[in-house]
DNA sequence: ATTATCTATAGATCTATAGATAATGC
DNA sequence: ATTATCTATAGATCTATAGATAATGC
Protein backbone atom coordinates (compact mmCIF):
# COMPACT_ATOMS: atom_id res chain seq x y z
CA UNK A 1 0.00 0.00 0.00
CA UNK A 2 2.95 2.19 0.10
CA UNK A 3 4.73 3.87 -2.67
CA UNK A 4 8.58 3.98 -3.12
CA UNK A 5 9.25 7.58 -3.72
CA UNK A 6 11.42 6.75 -6.65
CA UNK A 7 14.19 9.96 -6.94
CA UNK A 8 13.71 11.96 -9.79
CA UNK A 9 16.55 11.09 -12.38
CA UNK A 10 18.39 14.98 -12.71
CA UNK A 11 19.10 18.23 -11.51
CA UNK A 12 16.72 19.79 -13.19
CA UNK A 13 14.10 17.37 -12.32
CA UNK A 14 14.65 17.64 -8.57
CA UNK A 15 14.53 21.34 -8.68
CA UNK A 16 10.99 20.97 -10.54
CA UNK A 17 9.98 18.70 -7.64
CA UNK A 18 11.56 20.87 -4.96
CA UNK A 19 9.35 23.93 -5.87
CA UNK A 20 6.39 21.69 -6.53
CA UNK A 21 6.88 20.16 -2.87
CA UNK A 22 7.45 24.02 -1.20
CA UNK A 23 4.07 24.62 -3.11
CA UNK A 24 2.31 21.70 -1.62
CA UNK A 25 3.76 22.63 2.06
CA UNK A 26 2.57 26.18 1.93
CA UNK A 27 -0.61 25.00 1.13
CA UNK A 28 -0.81 22.98 4.36
CA UNK A 29 0.23 25.49 6.16
CA UNK A 30 -2.76 27.82 4.75
CA UNK A 31 -5.55 25.04 5.38
CA UNK A 32 -4.35 24.16 8.28
CA UNK A 33 -5.13 27.60 9.43
CA UNK A 34 -8.35 27.50 7.50
CA UNK A 35 -7.22 29.99 5.12
CA UNK A 36 -8.65 28.88 2.04
CA UNK A 37 -9.15 31.66 -0.45
CA UNK A 38 -5.83 33.35 0.23
CA UNK A 39 -4.50 34.89 -2.37
CA UNK A 40 -1.94 32.61 -4.92
CA UNK A 41 0.84 35.64 -4.86
CA UNK A 42 0.37 34.63 -0.77
CA UNK A 43 1.14 31.17 -1.34
CA UNK A 44 3.83 31.68 -3.36
CA UNK A 45 5.89 34.04 -1.01
CA UNK A 46 5.68 31.33 1.43
CA UNK A 47 6.51 29.07 -0.75
CA UNK A 48 9.47 31.34 -1.61
CA UNK A 49 8.63 30.71 -5.23
CA UNK A 50 7.78 33.14 -7.94
CA UNK A 51 4.41 33.86 -8.84
CA UNK A 52 4.38 32.20 -12.16
CA UNK A 53 5.77 28.96 -10.62
CA UNK A 54 2.36 27.83 -9.46
CA UNK A 55 1.11 27.68 -12.71
CA UNK A 56 3.94 25.97 -14.15
CA UNK A 57 2.69 23.41 -11.73
CA UNK A 58 -0.44 23.98 -10.83
CA UNK A 59 -3.86 25.13 -12.95
CA UNK A 60 -5.48 26.38 -9.92
CA UNK A 61 -5.61 27.14 -6.12
CA UNK A 62 -8.15 24.18 -6.15
CA UNK A 63 -6.05 21.48 -7.42
CA UNK A 64 -3.16 22.73 -5.62
CA UNK A 65 -5.23 22.02 -2.52
CA UNK A 66 -6.02 18.67 -3.55
CA UNK A 67 -2.82 17.91 -4.05
CA UNK A 68 -1.87 19.17 -0.51
CA UNK A 69 -4.53 17.01 0.87
CA UNK A 70 -3.55 14.20 -1.23
CA UNK A 71 -0.02 14.48 0.21
CA UNK A 72 -1.67 14.21 3.99
CA UNK A 73 -3.19 10.99 3.34
CA UNK A 74 -0.20 9.52 1.65
CA UNK A 75 2.13 11.00 4.60
CA UNK A 76 -0.70 9.73 7.34
CA UNK A 77 -0.75 6.20 5.49
CA UNK A 78 3.02 5.97 5.12
CA UNK A 79 3.19 6.07 8.94
CA UNK A 80 0.40 3.56 9.17
CA UNK A 81 2.10 1.02 7.22
CA UNK A 82 5.72 1.83 8.65
CA UNK A 83 4.30 1.60 12.30
CA UNK A 84 2.08 -1.91 11.96
CA UNK A 85 4.03 -3.93 9.56
CA UNK A 86 5.31 -6.23 11.64
CA UNK A 87 1.71 -7.15 13.15
CA UNK A 88 -0.19 -10.36 11.74
CA UNK A 89 -3.64 -9.78 13.77
CA UNK A 90 -5.95 -7.58 11.47
CA UNK A 91 -7.59 -6.77 14.89
CA UNK A 92 -4.25 -5.63 16.30
CA UNK A 93 -3.47 -3.81 12.98
CA UNK A 94 -6.30 -2.30 13.17
CA UNK A 95 -6.53 -1.29 16.97
CA UNK A 96 -2.99 0.43 16.89
CA UNK A 97 -3.56 2.85 12.92
CA UNK A 98 -6.09 3.91 15.34
CA UNK A 99 -4.45 4.30 18.56
CA UNK A 100 -1.41 5.75 16.21
CA UNK A 101 -3.55 8.30 14.78
CA UNK A 102 -5.03 9.49 17.99
CA UNK A 103 -1.33 10.38 18.68
CA UNK A 104 -0.92 11.50 15.27
CA UNK A 105 -3.65 14.33 16.01
CA UNK A 106 -1.75 15.38 18.58
CA UNK A 107 2.02 15.19 17.29
CA UNK A 108 1.33 16.71 13.93
CA UNK A 109 -1.39 19.04 14.51
CA UNK A 110 -1.07 20.64 11.00
CA UNK A 111 -1.14 17.88 8.84
CA UNK A 112 -4.36 16.70 11.50
CA UNK A 113 -5.83 19.90 11.02
CA UNK A 114 -6.17 19.23 7.28
CA UNK A 115 -7.38 15.84 7.77
CA UNK A 116 -9.99 16.71 9.94
CA UNK A 117 -11.11 19.88 7.82
CA UNK A 118 -11.09 17.31 4.79
CA UNK A 119 -12.79 14.27 6.73
CA UNK A 120 -14.62 13.71 3.62
CA UNK A 121 -11.30 12.14 2.12
CA UNK A 122 -10.04 10.89 5.62
CA UNK A 123 -13.51 8.01 5.75
CA UNK A 124 -13.85 7.47 1.47
CA UNK A 125 -10.19 8.07 0.06
CA UNK A 126 -8.72 5.57 -1.30
CA UNK A 127 -5.89 6.71 0.36
CA UNK A 128 -4.49 7.44 3.75
CA UNK A 129 -6.45 5.55 6.44
CA UNK A 130 -9.76 4.26 4.64
CA UNK A 131 -8.95 1.50 2.66
CA UNK A 132 -6.55 -0.03 5.47
CA UNK A 133 -9.44 0.14 8.12
CA UNK A 134 -11.35 -1.64 5.52
CA UNK A 135 -8.91 -3.81 4.62
CA UNK A 136 -8.58 -4.71 8.35
CA UNK A 137 -11.94 -4.83 9.33
CA UNK A 138 -12.51 -7.50 6.32
CA UNK A 139 -9.53 -9.53 7.08
CA UNK A 140 -10.76 -9.56 10.89
CA UNK A 141 -13.93 -10.73 10.11
CA UNK A 142 -12.90 -13.79 8.35
CA UNK A 143 -10.30 -14.24 10.96
CA UNK A 144 -13.36 -14.22 13.58
CA UNK A 145 -12.03 -11.56 15.60
CA UNK A 146 -14.34 -8.92 14.67
CA UNK A 147 -18.09 -9.94 14.35
CA UNK A 148 -19.45 -7.22 11.63
CA UNK A 149 -22.69 -7.16 9.54
CA UNK A 150 -21.71 -4.29 7.59
CA UNK A 151 -18.56 -3.21 7.35
CA UNK A 152 -19.49 0.18 5.12
CA UNK A 153 -21.17 1.52 7.83
CA UNK A 154 -19.21 0.21 10.29
CA UNK A 155 -15.77 2.00 8.67
CA UNK A 156 -18.05 5.19 8.49
CA UNK A 157 -19.27 5.09 12.46
CA UNK A 158 -15.46 3.98 13.74
CA UNK A 159 -14.36 6.66 11.17
CA UNK A 160 -16.24 9.45 12.72
CA UNK A 161 -15.45 8.13 16.23
CA UNK A 162 -12.08 9.04 15.09
CA UNK A 163 -13.06 12.22 14.09
CA UNK A 164 -14.88 13.06 17.03
CA UNK A 165 -11.30 11.98 18.70
CA UNK A 166 -9.29 14.18 16.77
CA UNK A 167 -12.06 17.59 17.67
CA UNK A 168 -11.97 16.93 20.69
CA UNK A 169 -8.21 15.93 21.02
CA UNK A 170 -7.44 19.57 19.43
CA UNK A 171 -10.05 21.56 21.38
CA UNK A 172 -8.58 20.21 24.55
CA UNK A 173 -5.07 20.30 24.48
CA UNK A 174 -5.04 19.52 28.12
CA UNK A 175 -6.08 15.89 27.38
CA UNK A 176 -3.55 13.25 27.56
CA UNK A 177 -3.51 11.70 23.40
CA UNK A 178 -2.68 8.32 24.07
CA UNK A 179 -4.99 7.68 26.99
CA UNK A 180 -7.73 9.14 24.85
CA UNK A 181 -7.30 7.63 21.89
CA UNK A 182 -6.58 3.84 23.50
CA UNK A 183 -9.81 4.37 25.34
CA UNK A 184 -12.18 5.10 22.41
CA UNK A 185 -10.18 2.39 20.25
CA UNK A 186 -10.77 0.12 22.83
CA UNK A 187 -14.76 1.23 22.66
CA UNK A 188 -14.80 0.93 19.10
CA UNK A 189 -13.27 -2.78 19.19
CA UNK A 190 -16.29 -3.30 21.30
CA UNK A 191 -18.85 -1.73 18.89
CA UNK A 192 -17.05 -4.48 16.69
CA UNK A 193 -18.07 -7.68 18.62
CA UNK A 194 -15.22 -7.98 20.76
CA UNK A 195 -14.85 -9.13 24.22
CA UNK A 196 -14.05 -6.41 26.69
CA UNK A 197 -11.06 -8.79 27.73
CA UNK A 198 -9.40 -9.17 23.82
CA UNK A 199 -10.75 -4.99 23.08
CA UNK A 200 -8.20 -4.63 25.75
CA UNK A 201 -5.61 -6.74 25.25
CA UNK A 202 -5.17 -5.35 21.70
CA UNK A 203 -5.35 -1.79 23.02
CA UNK A 204 -2.14 -2.28 25.15
CA UNK A 205 -0.21 -3.31 22.47
CA UNK A 206 2.94 -1.63 22.84
CA UNK A 207 3.05 0.94 20.41
CA UNK A 208 6.49 2.62 18.53
CA UNK A 209 7.25 5.88 20.35
CA UNK A 210 8.93 9.44 18.46
CA UNK A 211 7.88 7.65 15.04
CA UNK A 212 5.90 10.59 13.97
CA UNK A 213 9.01 11.91 12.11
CA UNK A 214 9.05 11.54 8.08
CA UNK B 1 -33.83 25.19 25.40
CA UNK B 2 -36.10 26.79 22.33
CA UNK B 3 -36.86 30.29 21.89
CA UNK B 4 -40.42 31.44 21.06
CA UNK B 5 -39.63 33.37 17.61
CA UNK B 6 -41.78 36.57 18.21
CA UNK B 7 -43.56 38.28 15.56
CA UNK B 8 -42.08 41.82 14.74
CA UNK B 9 -43.92 44.72 15.84
CA UNK B 10 -44.14 46.56 12.64
CA UNK B 11 -44.38 46.16 9.00
CA UNK B 12 -41.15 48.11 8.35
CA UNK B 13 -39.22 45.63 11.07
CA UNK B 14 -40.78 42.26 9.16
CA UNK B 15 -39.90 43.39 6.10
CA UNK B 16 -36.18 43.65 7.37
CA UNK B 17 -36.51 40.14 8.78
CA UNK B 18 -37.94 39.13 5.67
CA UNK B 19 -34.89 40.40 3.53
CA UNK B 20 -32.15 38.97 6.20
CA UNK B 21 -34.11 35.38 5.89
CA UNK B 22 -33.88 35.76 1.88
CA UNK B 23 -30.22 35.98 2.60
CA UNK B 24 -29.64 33.45 5.08
CA UNK B 25 -31.40 31.01 3.21
CA UNK B 26 -29.04 31.87 -0.24
CA UNK B 27 -26.59 31.84 1.58
CA UNK B 28 -27.51 28.20 2.96
CA UNK B 29 -27.70 26.81 -0.85
CA UNK B 30 -24.47 28.22 -1.65
CA UNK B 31 -22.94 26.89 1.80
CA UNK B 32 -24.85 23.25 0.52
CA UNK B 33 -23.41 23.80 -2.93
CA UNK B 34 -20.07 23.91 -1.04
CA UNK B 35 -19.52 26.97 -2.55
CA UNK B 36 -18.02 29.33 0.07
CA UNK B 37 -16.61 31.79 -1.45
CA UNK B 38 -19.22 33.03 -4.11
CA UNK B 39 -19.06 36.65 -4.46
CA UNK B 40 -21.77 38.61 -2.43
CA UNK B 41 -23.57 39.61 -5.53
CA UNK B 42 -24.67 36.18 -6.48
CA UNK B 43 -25.71 35.88 -2.90
CA UNK B 44 -28.29 38.87 -2.99
CA UNK B 45 -29.27 37.95 -6.53
CA UNK B 46 -30.12 34.83 -5.35
CA UNK B 47 -31.95 36.44 -2.87
CA UNK B 48 -33.74 38.50 -5.12
CA UNK B 49 -32.06 41.31 -2.95
CA UNK B 50 -29.98 44.68 -4.16
CA UNK B 51 -26.64 44.28 -3.34
CA UNK B 52 -26.54 47.23 -0.97
CA UNK B 53 -28.86 45.62 1.15
CA UNK B 54 -26.63 42.86 2.05
CA UNK B 55 -24.50 45.74 3.93
CA UNK B 56 -27.47 46.56 6.00
CA UNK B 57 -27.38 43.24 7.11
CA UNK B 58 -23.71 42.14 7.41
CA UNK B 59 -20.52 43.31 7.66
CA UNK B 60 -18.95 40.23 5.73
CA UNK B 61 -19.74 37.07 4.07
CA UNK B 62 -18.68 35.33 6.76
CA UNK B 63 -20.85 37.02 8.82
CA UNK B 64 -23.60 35.94 7.19
CA UNK B 65 -22.00 32.46 6.84
CA UNK B 66 -22.18 32.27 10.59
CA UNK B 67 -25.73 33.60 10.55
CA UNK B 68 -26.29 31.00 8.21
CA UNK B 69 -25.26 28.06 10.15
CA UNK B 70 -26.35 28.92 13.62
CA UNK B 71 -30.02 29.32 11.71
CA UNK B 72 -29.50 25.53 10.37
CA UNK B 73 -28.42 24.37 14.42
CA UNK B 74 -31.47 26.50 15.61
CA UNK B 75 -34.03 24.50 13.16
CA UNK B 76 -32.59 21.48 14.07
CA UNK B 77 -32.78 22.09 17.66
CA UNK B 78 -36.19 23.01 17.44
CA UNK B 79 -37.29 19.92 15.18
CA UNK B 80 -35.45 17.73 18.12
CA UNK B 81 -37.17 19.24 20.90
CA UNK B 82 -40.76 19.31 19.33
CA UNK B 83 -40.31 15.86 18.55
CA UNK B 84 -39.02 14.49 21.90
CA UNK B 85 -40.84 16.48 24.71
CA UNK B 86 -43.61 13.94 25.51
CA UNK B 87 -40.64 11.38 26.46
CA UNK B 88 -39.23 11.34 30.19
CA UNK B 89 -36.73 9.00 29.89
CA UNK B 90 -33.59 10.53 29.04
CA UNK B 91 -31.72 7.54 27.62
CA UNK B 92 -35.24 7.46 25.05
CA UNK B 93 -34.66 10.85 24.70
CA UNK B 94 -31.05 10.55 23.34
CA UNK B 95 -32.30 7.46 21.20
CA UNK B 96 -34.52 9.31 19.55
CA UNK B 97 -32.78 12.71 18.99
CA UNK B 98 -30.11 10.21 17.06
CA UNK B 99 -32.50 8.80 15.27
CA UNK B 100 -34.28 11.50 14.48
CA UNK B 101 -30.82 13.27 12.97
CA UNK B 102 -30.32 10.35 10.95
CA UNK B 103 -33.88 10.64 9.20
CA UNK B 104 -32.80 14.62 8.74
CA UNK B 105 -30.56 13.67 7.31
CA UNK B 106 -32.36 12.14 4.04
CA UNK B 107 -35.31 14.00 4.19
CA UNK B 108 -33.36 17.75 4.55
CA UNK B 109 -29.95 17.33 2.47
CA UNK B 110 -29.63 21.24 2.59
CA UNK B 111 -29.38 21.72 5.53
CA UNK B 112 -27.79 18.29 6.99
CA UNK B 113 -24.91 19.35 4.21
CA UNK B 114 -23.98 22.28 6.25
CA UNK B 115 -24.21 20.62 9.46
CA UNK B 116 -21.73 18.18 7.68
CA UNK B 117 -19.95 21.07 6.20
CA UNK B 118 -19.73 22.72 9.62
CA UNK B 119 -19.01 19.61 12.12
CA UNK B 120 -17.12 21.30 14.76
CA UNK B 121 -20.59 23.67 15.51
CA UNK B 122 -22.24 20.38 15.43
CA UNK B 123 -20.04 18.83 18.11
CA UNK B 124 -19.49 21.78 20.49
CA UNK B 125 -21.84 24.37 19.61
CA UNK B 126 -24.85 25.78 22.23
CA UNK B 127 -27.19 25.58 20.02
CA UNK B 128 -28.64 22.55 18.08
CA UNK B 129 -28.03 18.43 19.16
CA UNK B 130 -24.76 18.95 20.78
CA UNK B 131 -26.00 20.60 23.71
CA UNK B 132 -29.37 18.46 24.02
CA UNK B 133 -27.26 15.48 24.03
CA UNK B 134 -25.10 16.38 26.99
CA UNK B 135 -27.83 17.04 28.93
CA UNK B 136 -29.44 13.49 28.11
CA UNK B 137 -26.13 12.27 28.84
CA UNK B 138 -25.76 13.26 31.99
CA UNK B 139 -29.52 12.74 33.01
CA UNK B 140 -29.33 9.23 31.93
CA UNK B 141 -26.06 8.96 34.07
CA UNK B 142 -28.03 10.46 36.71
CA UNK B 143 -30.44 7.72 36.14
CA UNK B 144 -28.59 4.91 36.01
CA UNK B 145 -29.55 4.60 32.40
CA UNK B 146 -25.95 5.05 31.09
CA UNK B 147 -22.63 4.22 32.66
CA UNK B 148 -20.02 6.91 31.40
CA UNK B 149 -16.67 7.67 32.66
CA UNK B 150 -15.86 10.99 30.50
CA UNK B 151 -19.05 12.31 29.41
CA UNK B 152 -17.81 14.92 27.13
CA UNK B 153 -15.58 12.30 25.29
CA UNK B 154 -18.22 9.91 25.06
CA UNK B 155 -20.29 12.91 23.32
CA UNK B 156 -17.69 13.58 20.84
CA UNK B 157 -17.41 9.97 19.80
CA UNK B 158 -20.83 9.66 19.68
CA UNK B 159 -21.31 12.48 17.63
CA UNK B 160 -18.43 11.65 15.66
CA UNK B 161 -20.21 8.45 14.67
CA UNK B 162 -23.36 10.50 13.84
CA UNK B 163 -21.15 12.19 11.17
CA UNK B 164 -20.04 8.92 9.72
CA UNK B 165 -23.71 8.13 9.51
CA UNK B 166 -24.57 11.11 7.65
CA UNK B 167 -21.70 10.80 5.33
CA UNK B 168 -22.45 7.64 4.80
CA UNK B 169 -26.34 8.20 3.58
CA UNK B 170 -25.45 10.92 1.83
CA UNK B 171 -22.71 9.22 -0.12
CA UNK B 172 -25.22 6.32 -0.68
CA UNK B 173 -28.73 7.48 -1.38
CA UNK B 174 -30.42 4.11 -1.96
CA UNK B 175 -29.60 2.83 2.12
CA UNK B 176 -32.59 3.16 4.35
CA UNK B 177 -31.97 6.47 6.53
CA UNK B 178 -34.36 4.87 9.38
CA UNK B 179 -32.75 1.58 9.37
CA UNK B 180 -29.42 2.50 9.30
CA UNK B 181 -29.69 5.36 11.65
CA UNK B 182 -31.12 3.20 14.44
CA UNK B 183 -28.48 0.63 13.63
CA UNK B 184 -26.01 3.20 14.78
CA UNK B 185 -27.94 4.64 17.89
CA UNK B 186 -27.96 0.92 19.20
CA UNK B 187 -24.15 0.59 18.58
CA UNK B 188 -23.83 4.07 20.34
CA UNK B 189 -26.42 2.67 23.30
CA UNK B 190 -24.55 -0.02 23.66
CA UNK B 191 -21.19 1.60 23.65
CA UNK B 192 -22.84 4.00 26.96
CA UNK B 193 -23.21 0.52 28.83
CA UNK B 194 -26.65 -0.15 28.15
CA UNK B 195 -27.48 -4.17 27.47
CA UNK B 196 -28.42 -5.24 24.22
CA UNK B 197 -31.94 -5.57 25.16
CA UNK B 198 -32.57 -2.32 26.53
CA UNK B 199 -30.47 -0.47 24.16
CA UNK B 200 -33.31 -2.00 21.62
CA UNK B 201 -35.90 -1.44 23.54
CA UNK B 202 -35.57 2.41 23.21
CA UNK B 203 -34.63 2.50 19.59
CA UNK B 204 -37.74 0.38 18.06
CA UNK B 205 -40.25 3.27 20.20
CA UNK B 206 -42.31 4.98 17.74
CA UNK B 207 -41.20 8.19 15.44
CA UNK B 208 -43.54 10.48 14.52
CA UNK B 209 -43.59 11.01 10.85
CA UNK B 210 -43.94 13.46 8.14
CA UNK B 211 -42.15 15.25 10.32
CA UNK B 212 -39.54 17.99 9.40
CA UNK B 213 -41.48 20.15 7.55
CA UNK B 214 -40.42 23.32 9.60
C1' DA C 1 -39.92 62.25 8.64
C1' DT C 2 -37.73 58.13 8.93
C1' DT C 3 -35.93 53.93 7.52
C1' DA C 4 -34.85 50.20 4.32
C1' DT C 5 -33.77 49.17 -0.04
C1' DC C 6 -31.93 49.80 -4.66
C1' DT C 7 -28.61 51.04 -8.57
C1' DA C 8 -24.33 52.31 -10.13
C1' DT C 9 -19.47 52.50 -9.55
C1' DA C 10 -14.69 53.81 -7.59
C1' DG C 11 -11.12 51.58 -5.99
C1' DA C 12 -9.00 47.41 -4.22
C1' DT C 13 -7.72 42.91 -5.11
C1' DC C 14 -6.65 38.85 -7.64
C1' DT C 15 -5.68 35.79 -11.60
C1' DA C 16 -3.27 34.34 -15.29
C1' DT C 17 0.12 35.33 -18.71
C1' DA C 18 3.84 37.46 -21.52
C1' DG C 19 8.41 38.09 -21.83
C1' DA C 20 12.94 38.18 -19.52
C1' DT C 21 16.30 35.67 -16.74
C1' DA C 22 18.69 31.88 -14.68
C1' DA C 23 19.87 27.07 -14.29
C1' DT C 24 20.86 22.69 -16.25
C1' DG C 25 21.68 19.23 -20.09
C1' DC C 26 24.49 17.58 -23.56
C1' DA D 1 19.65 24.29 -26.56
C1' DT D 2 16.30 23.40 -23.39
C1' DT D 3 13.66 23.96 -19.43
C1' DA D 4 12.16 26.07 -15.12
C1' DT D 5 11.75 30.04 -12.81
C1' DC D 6 11.15 34.94 -12.09
C1' DT D 7 9.19 39.84 -12.45
C1' DA D 8 5.88 42.89 -13.92
C1' DT D 9 1.29 43.84 -15.29
C1' DA D 10 -3.20 43.85 -18.18
C1' DG D 11 -7.53 42.76 -17.48
C1' DA D 12 -11.09 40.52 -14.78
C1' DT D 13 -13.42 40.33 -10.63
C1' DC D 14 -15.09 41.73 -6.23
C1' DT D 15 -16.06 44.67 -2.21
C1' DA D 16 -17.98 48.29 -0.03
C1' DT D 17 -20.15 52.68 -0.35
C1' DA D 18 -22.43 56.97 -2.01
C1' DG D 19 -26.45 58.80 -3.38
C1' DA D 20 -31.13 58.05 -5.21
C1' DT D 21 -35.57 55.80 -4.62
C1' DA D 22 -39.35 53.50 -2.44
C1' DA D 23 -41.91 52.02 1.57
C1' DT D 24 -43.68 52.77 6.07
C1' DG D 25 -44.64 55.45 10.46
C1' DC D 26 -46.98 58.97 12.69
Amino acid sequence: MSEAGDLPINRLERRKQRTRMALIKAAQSMIAEGRANVPVLEITQAADVGMGSFYNHFESKEQLFEAAVIDVLDTHGDVLDRLTAHIDDPAAVFASSFRLTGRFFRERPQESRILLANWGALLSSDRGLAPRAMRDIKAAVAAGRFQVEDPELTLSVAAGALLGLGYLLHSHPERDAATTADAVTEDVLRLFGMSAEDAHEVCVLPLPDGVFQP
